[in-house]
RNA sequence: CGGGGUGUGGCCCAGUUCGGUCUAAGGCGUCUGGUUUGGGACCAGAAGAUCGUGGGUUCAAAUCCCACCACCCCGACCA
């Protein structure tokens, strides 16, 4: 991608009303755009690290044979009636269409995917199962908040899993949860993300949750230091040592909600009554998992975690490009590089802008690719193109073959 | 939903205390021309503003009064 097709471009102050670190470095580095509180466009840029993410969530979901589909944002009330949520989840989105009918924006699925999956399933032959689908949702959050974090419309990713026992669920838990710290650790979040034991809320007793550190999240953790496990303060009353090697010297963190995943048991197929025909005929509920990850707010929660003072440092592979390609001056060089770098199949971003070499600089610091490409009558007297880690203050100077090679092995 | 704060070209912001010289200043960005090119360069010129919205007071309102709206922060809520 050159970068003067780019539509958007970076800006030198943040618009005031954006003071999450999030959400003002993203839309200062032309990632995002705001409408109105809560509610974010992805442009070009956030859009790609969007993707990557999507991309590697979708990996994870399909080794543990989830099956991807995609299932209404709108729904009819009835549905929420059917659960009690209708009056009960006070951030639903109500909508009352023009034929005086109510329906809802849905700010998860549950009431959706369990009469979808009970239109296929009657046989315990037909168990177990789970799908899943990467979405946008909706919460009529009282206050939006913190950017990307807490937005009023996010995309999630949700799984739902469908057993014939507890036993049949709790190892599919297991997996998830395996699958969940592939996804955070694929997304250069592996140190910092803890799994937490937390409330279920009005869905189970108790929940788990993936919790990543960091001093903008809302929630307060407590972490121990050997496991990588930690502790919500909601439940700290209950359960006040490590749950895994029973430390009792925990940390108190704070930390981003990334995931929450459940047990439902029978809380929503009693309601539906999602049910199965067991091998001796006797009729019995079908056993629910949930299993929920903030696309939009894990992005967010790369940025918080991801930085330096000059700006965001992406994790290899979520960054929107990997290479930042800059030209200091008009050159073959630079545009015959870019075309190599291409043809090998590297994601590049070209500065081929007519703009000062500070301004070059400080774009590819603010936009963060993990690594910069610099070719200027000085690298090539110097023997080629500077090659810089963004996090590294020196970079080296390769040869122009040398720089393809090294990124043909990527 | 309670408390606090803020609304002035695409973005940042001066001006509001004490109404008049505001026909709204400056910076960023944009456009034109020129000089620049290893850390947000410089010169000259130009375009771009319902001063959040509505009402009121006044000879006169960005400025005073009332109502509303939006955004941000703290708290509450958070399946």
């Amino acid at each position: 991608m050159k970068q003067t097709k780019l539509f958007t471009k970076t800006l030198k102050e943040v618009p005031k009303d954006e003071t999450s670190y999030n959400a003002a470095t993203l839309i200062r580095a032309g990632f995002i755009d705001k409408t109105t509180a809560g509610v974010y466009s992805f442009l070009p840029l956030g859009w790609r690290v969007l993707n990557k993410i999507k991309a590697i969530i979708r990996e994870e979901m399909l080794a543990i044979e989830g099956q991807e589909i995609s299932m209404p944002a709108l729904s009819p009330k009835e549905n929420w009636q059917t659960t009690g949520r209708w009056d009960d989840f006070d951030v639903l989105f109500k909508i009352k269409a023009s034929d005086n009918k109510d329906y809802v924006l849905n700010p998860t699925h549950e009431e959706i995917v369990t009469p979808l999956v009970k239109k296929f399933v009657s046989s315990y032959r037909e168990l177990p199962f789970s799908v899943f689908q990467i979405q946008t949702k909706f919460r009529n959050e009282k206050r939006a908040k913190a950017g990307l974090l807490r937005g009023r419309e996010f995309l999630m990713k949700d799984l739902y899993s469908f057993h014939l026992n507890q036993e049949d669920l709790d190892a599919y838990y297991e997996k998830a949860i395996k699958a969940y710290e592939n996804i955070f650790s694929r997304c250069g979040l592996k140190e910092s993300t803890y799994l937490t034991y937390a409330s279920g809320g009005s869905f189970s007793k108790y929940s788990h949750e993936f919790q990543t550190l960091s001093p903008a999240g809302e929630d307060l953790i407590y972490v121990c230091p050997k496991c990588q496990v930690a502790v919500n303060k909601e439940i700290i009353k209950e359960q006040n040592t490590c749950p895994q090697c029973g430390n009792k010297d925990l940390q108190e963190e704070k930390a981003i909600e990334v995931a929450n995943i459940f047990k439902l048991g029978t809380k929503f197929s009693a309601p539906f009554a999602l049910n199965f025909q067991e091998k001796e005929g006797d009729k019995k509920e079908v056993i629910m998992g949930c299993y929920g990850l903030g696309i939009s707010r894990l992005l967010g929660a790369i940025v918080e975690l991801c930085h330096d003072e000059k700006g965001i440092i992406w994790p290899e592979n979520v960054a929107p490009y990997q290479v930042h390609l800059l030209s200091l001056n008009k050159n073959d060089k630079a545009e015959k590089l870019y075309q190599d770098l291409i043809a090998c199949k590297t994601d590049v971003l070209y500065d081929n802008r007519d703009v000062s070499a500070g301004e070059k600089f400080a774009d590819a610091d603010l936009i963060g690719c993990p690594y910069r490409l610099v070719i200027s009558e000085k690298s090539i007297k110097a023997g080629g193109v500077e090659l810089k880690k963004r996090q590294d203050r020196e970079g080296v100077i390769l040869s122009l073959e040398q720089v393809v090679a090294s990124f043909i092995k990527k």
